[in-house]
RNA sequence: GUGGACGUAGCUCAGUAGGUAGAGCGCUUGGUUGUGGCCCAAGUGGUCGUGGGUUCAAGUCCCAUCGUUCACCCCA
């Protein structure tokens, strides 16, 4: 048997309607917040995201999928959306049609990865970034909308966590004073936390080991005392802005966002009801990007949240199943003698948009109705010698069994009444 | 890439001290001569992930392999 790959999965019916649902709220929000949506190719040349998320992080050195196409052109699954986003804003030079961009996007991603709960090697994430302002009311506009979405789709357990880790050279300087007070107690932490000193000593803030946490606690300097003047004034009117928005927040000086690109703010939600993979949303500030992938200087702000995650979410709270609608109507012709007739009633029902569906098995009366009744069908057409004769239909209400004979051609107008 | 758990009908699972498989749900049909949901009955459905080994005999023990899953790493 051939099965799907690992860490991708099939949606099947059951399924597809949470779905289609998150993406009908989320459309309607980012309409309310007026952004566009964009999309882009689901793959791109290696070289752009090897530029964009840093060549040197776990995404690009091993966790693409990269291959040579025909004319040897080596190209890659996007594994995120950020860089090919700007990609498209530099290539189309939408910075001459207006100066500040706001766009939306949705779609797959592919990251070779050990699935787990919340992670998948295909999954799909939605996201907004704002392009062309360096204002601290951008970033806050970002967040408050992140923070909308999930408010509106019924996420409860969550908490947002915001930071600053200021200009590159700020960052570049406030490692080189964590790795100097960190170096004479090194010998405490946990291995692993050892082997990223050099490499990679943000990271020792989210090691999960508790003897680990308080050592940083104790002995590590926090970031936001190493902002210079103006990176800490726009901290703190990001602050300001979302306390107006009533958007509650926990400054967190050890959130540190893995990909290169970020400057300035930095901001998660996590998930309270998730497994171990609890960020729904991660995203920040980052000034350097456009401008690293070739365009003009450009401040932007942006975040990816992973659907799955919200879906995940989603569940973790929601109560009961509500039962998916079944189709308005469900035709039932007797015999073979009235099938013309109500294909006939049926094509005119479905032509007038109204849903409506027909048993194509040939099954009995009694084998009609308990598919009608399986589909959670409103009314069932019953359509007999008689009926056909007099160009009726016996309509039955299947919530209150009422059944009343109906004319046909009226069948439309009283189904477009409800 | 590393580690743990698991792998029996479409789904959720049971299978005792090793003797070639069961339940519930689902699905189909029947209990009305043209009619659902409840109830009752019958039926459908499994090479016990796969391949080896031990044994007179393996779903049940051993090894390998594939797959699923959770966690680490990292990230949404």
């Amino acid at each position: 048997m051939i099965r799907n790959i690992k860490g991708t999965q099939d949606l099947l019916p059951p399924e597809i309607h949470h779905w289609q649902a998150a993406e009908e709220h989320l459309r309607q929000i980012f309409q309310a917040f007026s952004y566009s949506e964009i999309r882009t190719p689901v793959f791109e040349k290696t070289e752009l995201f090897a530029r964009g998320i840093g060549e040197f992080t776990d995404i690009v050195t091993k966790e693409m999928y990269t291959f040579k196409d025909k004319g040897d052109l080596w190209l890659t699954l996007r594994p995120e959306f950020t860089a090919s986003v700007i990609r498209a804003y530099i290539q189309h030079n939408l910075a001459q049609s207006a100066p500040l961009q706001r766009l939306w996007y949705v779609g797959p991603l592919f990251r070779q990865e050990r699935p787990q709960a919340g992670r998948m090697r295909q999954f799909h994430q939605f996201g907004v970034e704002i392009i062309g302002s360096e204002h601290p009311e951008a970033d806050a506009e970002v967040i408050h909308l992140a923070w909308t979405a999930y408010e509106k789709l019924g996420v409860k357990g969550k908490v947002l966590h915001i930071n600053s880790i200021g200009s590159q050279e700020a960052r570049k300087d406030y490692i080189g004073t964590l790795q100097e007070t960190l170096r004479p107690h090194l010998e405490a932490f946990c291995p692993q936390c050892q082997e990223r000193f050099s490499g990679n000593s943000l990271r020792l803030f989210d090691c999960k080991n508790e003897n680990c946490q308080s050592l940083m606690k104790a002995y590590a300097p926090s970031i936001l005392d190493h902002l210079d003047e103006s990176d800490a004034a726009h901290f703190e009117k990001v602050k300001e802005l979302l306390a107006a928005l009533k958007v509650p927040y926990t400054v967190n000086p050890a959130l540190v966002r893995g990909l290169d690109y970020y400057t300035r703010t930095t901001f998660e939600v996590k998930g309270l009801n998730l497994g171990a993979q609890d960020a729904l949303c991660g995203g920040g500030r980052y000034d350097q990007l456009v401008q690293d992938l070739g365009g003009k200087p450009t401040p932007s702000v942006g975040f990816a949240a992973g659907f799955e995650r919200l879906l995940l979410a989603i569940a973790a709270e929601k109560k009961e199943e509500s039962e998916p609608d079944g189709p308005t109507l469900f035709l039932a012709p007797f015999s073979e003698n009235e099938l013309s007739f109500a294909f006939e009633i049926m094509g005119k029902v479905r032509e007038a948009g109204i849903s409506a569906e027909m048993d194509l098995l040939r099954r009995s009366m009694k084998a009609k109705m308990r598919e009608a009744n399986r589909l959670n069908a409103r009314f069932v057409a019953l359509i007999g010698p008689d009926e056909m004769r007099q160009n009726k239909v016996s309509l039955k209400n299947m919530k209150t069994s009422q059944q009343t004979l109906l004319d046909a051609p009226a069948i439309i107008s009283f189904l477009q009444k409800l």
